[in-house]
DNA sequence: CATGAATGAGAGTTCATTCAT
DNA sequence: GATGAATGAACTCTCATTCAT
């Protein structure tokens, strides 16, 4: 495959990405998808061969390009306490944003697909934001900034609680303040004052 | 509508259901019901305009037969810690049965449809739910048998997290290790011992 | 066939007529009857077999009910001249009201019907209107109010330009005014002064 | 859409005209379309979207290939009279021509669509044909052919009266010898000898 | 007579997928 | 590589018509 069909690829993923952002996976059918990209029908299909290997390779790019949740916007003098609230934040921002994310197109997508678990990026996501999570904690604590028992444990339940809050942010609705109340909720089981 | 009328429709959407339980919602079609009750195109159209309102008509039958998942099987002497310990394994018995579930369905029909608020089912279980675990909480408070200084608070997050296995079970795949872990980690968080 | 049979099946074809009117002929179903008699499917069927016989009973009470088209509204002193310009304003109206009327029901049924000759009310009505015409203008012309060398054929050419007028009305459109242009075309051509 | 394409489209609107001719307007469905072509479900698709996107696109076709209904078999030295004389020849045969025509379906259609005053073909070849016939008329006039007070009046009388028999052919029967007797008659109207 | 549940044929429409150019 | 016309399977939905009650 020469440089321009590489071009091409990642034209069509990232043109693709906008119809999953706005349409979850299931509904997005190839004709959505070559529509969105103005492309031929049968072009579409030299490059991929069904929607899931599109939605496969968006998160491929997705996992590619966001690696460092964290490392991107943290000052140098940052407290563990200061960065913990910035993630938890950011990500109060992302699942409040119900539309204009790729969550629901992910979780369809991982409901169709019996996923192979190697494949499953989404495990390897959480696991490694448990990790960094453990870590952050680690570090408060010998600071005297946090107090835990059970770091792991405690990163493990944070990382379950925002899961549940992304899913209800897409079914049942959340609010603002709920999620607000659910991270004081978690800074509180660290020993952080209001 | 007479008695048998309501006959047949109980009948469809209990088979209805099992169609759901093994396809999920949004790869269901008509056809798909029409066919497992073994009945005519336009019969089921006698009785219902679309999946959505079948699977509607399933949601409600559930959370009608479904009523008291706590008072069923409650001892007398029952402590409040073993009645939350009963609840907890209940639902990890529910989020372990990954196929044989509702719950791919529901969360595809609740990402298809922006739901007007009343009708959220899922809602109501969420918040009825919230309520039930906070008034435990407060017994065993009372017993000596919890510690907890936001019973609100707490009762709140395990059911966030009972969200997040939920559909974490659905997605990237979880033991029946991790769940008891987390079991576990809320057991400890009321001041309980191994 | 009884007495209320007897009533049923004319309450039937008055309220069909409403539907008639409203959609046509060929767009009307037994269904919609049904739901306009509010009676039972299979009892629709008790009477009639399809949407063609009970047009057909519409059509042979229409011309039960409307026999004497002329005779009604007519004073005693009434001279040719006025009955003429009577008839020809009863037929402006009736083709302008556009919509409240079986005109296009009954075009669409001799359409689909290829009309056995006997039954075709619609050419007895025809003939019966010339005729009728033709004394009319006869009387006139004795009278010294018309002038006129065919009567047949004058009359028979005023029918039919009452019938150009009344399908124009239903595929082109026509205005009030262009029918009063052909009214005063007639009568001039009558030798009728404005 | 290339040559290639509208050679199809163009195909499959002269196959539909034949569909159109046999069946009338409303009880054609796409299905006899596909079918009277040869081509897939789908693929009639590609090129109209419904039976009347078609018919409208039959319309167009015909009224470009019959522009000059006149102007074609005209000799040099006829006189208004031959002319006219032809057309209403050559429209007692189309009328009487019941099968094997497009009027029943043009009906048809206008009566279904409410149709925008624009796109009325019928409207706009109803008046160019009076205002041709008004021309020729006053023709006849100034060369002594013909006698006539009101050539616009009596040029729309014609058309209403032509409308009239070719509606009266398709619902109540017109036979050759009655389209005849019309025709004589607007003759001696003009005042031609027979 | 009357009911209305049930059937099944058939129309409309949309797409994944192929293939000649 | 790229195009886009073409196919055909699959779904949705509506009714005429029947028939047990």
């Amino acid at each position: 495959m020469g440089e321009k069909s590489v071009q091409k690829k990642k034209y069509i993923v990232e043109t693709a990405r906008k119809v999953f952002v706005e349409k979850g996976f299931k509904k997005v059918t190839m004709k959505d998808i070559v529509e969105a990209c103005d492309i031929s029908r049968g072009g579409l299909y030299l490059y991929f061969e069904s929607t899931s290997q599109i939605f496969m390779e968006v998160l491929r790019l997705e996992s590619e390009e966001t690696d460092d949740v964290f490392s991107d916007s943290i000052k140098e003098d940052a407290t563990a306490a200061d960065i913990l609230l910035l993630f938890l934040r950011e990500q109060k921002k992302e699942l409040l944003r119900k539309k204009d994310t790729l969550t629901q197109a992910v979780y369809e997508f991982y409901f169709e697909n019996n996923l192979p678990k190697k494949d499953n990026v989404l495990k390897k996501q959480f696991d490694s934001a448990v990790k960094i999570i453990e870590k952050l904690i680690e570090t408060g604590v010998e600071n005297g900034e946090f107090y835990c028992e059970d770091c792991e444990g405690t990163a493990r339940n944070i990382m379950f609680v925002l899961e549940g809050l992304k899913i209800s942010a897409q079914t049942i609705g959340i609010t603002s303040e709920a999620v607000d109340r659910e991270i004081l909720y978690i800074l509180n089981g660290l020993g952080v004052e209001d």
